[in-house]
DNA sequence: CGGCAATGGTTGCTTTTGTCAACTAATTTC
DNA sequence: GAAATTAGTTGACAAAAGCAACCATTGCCG
């Protein structure tokens, strides 16, 4: 936690500089930064009212005033009274305005074009990434709902697919239960049997990703006419309890509906948050056995869901 | 290209305003901005020379040498003449400046705190690696040395350490070489193969992690009482030129060299970089048969080294 | 060695940036 | 329909920052 911080304020620091990096060379246009901040967000959300820009841009209504009154007598920026609301105005930009605020975005990509051009392809990716998940969680409104919202989902498997599986499987299985290596191999072994008797038309898989990273997965596959089994259902820890579990679960279950009869999966006793959700779909307990896998004792449960 | 460039000015604005929020609440403590900022400084590299201090925040020598005189008038900062250069003066914080800081740090300190008190333990932590990351690749000095000098390496496989290294190879095959999905099919076999026979005395896995993420693999495997084979020897594209990938070689060569009297590999010839490597290491070859494997043509080649 | 250029820092002057409070006009609330 | 609130303006002022001239010292080169 306290090294955390440190290197949140380590960050902050940094960027402090970077930032002020950025800025200087923006003074050559003529624009103080508080300005060229004014004119962008005028420029991106026109109309905007002036109570809104400084509410926007942490800037004072009386400064903000000065400033807008500026960008109207140099001729950037038209000051319309507001029909609703006789005592706001309206800003919006000139075509003069317009053509500034081109010409300081030119100017502001090729400086971030220039801070960056060194980096490769991947690694200006995997900053992006970064930047947005910064973005993201250091936002006001920021919660795990905010956090499910940037989650895509597919149902088309990849290359890397189920080793990025096997390796989730490994690691939260070891880290939350204590399982032992074994079971990662097993689980590698039962991926190797998938890919050999892999039917498109009958199993699915679906992947839940976040930044072009798998958090959760779950599949079905085929075991006779009527019956599927429900497998590798696992949600990476910072997603649980974001939905991204459930929705997951609820598109696996509706392919059933469509498809099969009957579904059944094998679970240990300890996963006390899955079984609950496979209760609350209607899976019922049809055996435990009692094992001694993976370096712990545990029962082995199957659970059946009859579709009606 | 373009709009990564979109997305990290996004992100300057973003972390513009959020520093913003940050320096507003500071100055309740009687400090600016630019006095806290030059306080910290002097505090963490204390002795430090004015010039010095200029060129890492980028502030005036003009304005900061105000500051610094308002400093020592209020008794927190010690200005002494250097005796190597009697023009430029060696500043250290005082007993009082060392509590001023030590408070300023405090607030800061809970300041970040609260900004991230919403955040689990998973999404700081992830969030703390974005940082990190940024700063690396943002860094005036930044190349693809200072990337290497980022990562760790390890030899004691953890759990989900396979699965990730499938992953590494059914993507990166994918993405680079065309393969289909059997190639993961298969090498998840391999692992799973591994596993069982895995003999911690004889057998050794290598792997360079950056963030947390493994980023590169190597292995050797006892083939007999002489003999090793060189396996899943793999580097993420964006490590690929950074030494890292050699750095595995070079371990794992020189335990072959010190526990046995052959190593062999097998390969495709399509991986011209990493045959140049074993061949530069004195690797031959000695086997080249044509094969249609992984939705592709191509020679599976062996690569033998006698070693010495 | 001497002279000129460069460096480290100070100071005066200036502009930019920002704050605060008082004020007007319009709108909302009760 | 009076009181409170909101949107924006303005004047006065202070803080922050930049610029250039300047001094003292040091480094460099013929």
């Amino acid at each position: 936690m306290k090294q955390h911080i440190q290197a949140i304020r380590s960050f902050n620091r940094f960027y402090t500089r970077h930032l002020g990096l950025l800025n200087d060379r923006l003074l050559d246009s003529n624009y103080s930064l508080a300005e060229a901040r004014i004119l962008f967000e005028i420029g991106t959300r026109q109309p905007i009212r002036m109570s809104e820009l400084s509410e926007l841009l942490g800037i004072d209504k009386g400064y903000l005033s000065r400033v807008i009154t500026g960008f109207v007598k140099s001729g950037v920026v038209l000051r319309r009274t507001s029909k609703d609301d006789k005592r706001s105005s309206n800003l919006s930009l000139t075509k003069k305005g317009e053509q500034k605020l081109a010409s300081l975005q030119l100017q502001s990509d090729q400086q971030v074009a220039g801070f960056t051009s060194r980096l490769s392809r991947e690694e200006l990716e995997s900053m992006v990434n970064s930047m947005n998940e910064i973005s993201l969680m250091l936002d006001e409104g920021y919660d795990k709902k905010k956090l499910a919202a940037a989650v895509t989902y597919r149902d088309k498997l990849q290359p890397g697919d189920l080793g990025y599986m096997t390796y989730m499987h490994g690691k939260y299985y070891a880290q939350d239960e204590g399982y032992s290596m074994e079971f990662e191999g097993y689980v590698a072994k039962t991926f190797f049997e998938f890919v050999g008797r892999y039917d498109e038309k009958n199993d699915k898989v679906w992947l839940a990703e976040y930044q072009g990273e798998i958090v959760a997965s779950i599949a079905i596959l085929r075991r006779s006419q009527k019956e599927a089994q429900l497998r590798w259902f696992l949600v990476n820890p910072m997603f649980r309890g974001t939905g991204v579990g459930s929705r997951l679960f609820d598109m696996a279950l509706s392919y059933c509906r469509s498809r099969f009869k009957s579904v059944y999966l094998m679970t240990a006793d300890t996963q006390q948050q899955a079984i609950a959700m496979y209760k609350r779909a209607g899976f019922t307990l049809t055996s435990s056995v009692d094992t001694n896998q993976w370096g712990m004792r545990l029962k082995e449960e199957r659970y059946d869901l009859i579709i009606s």
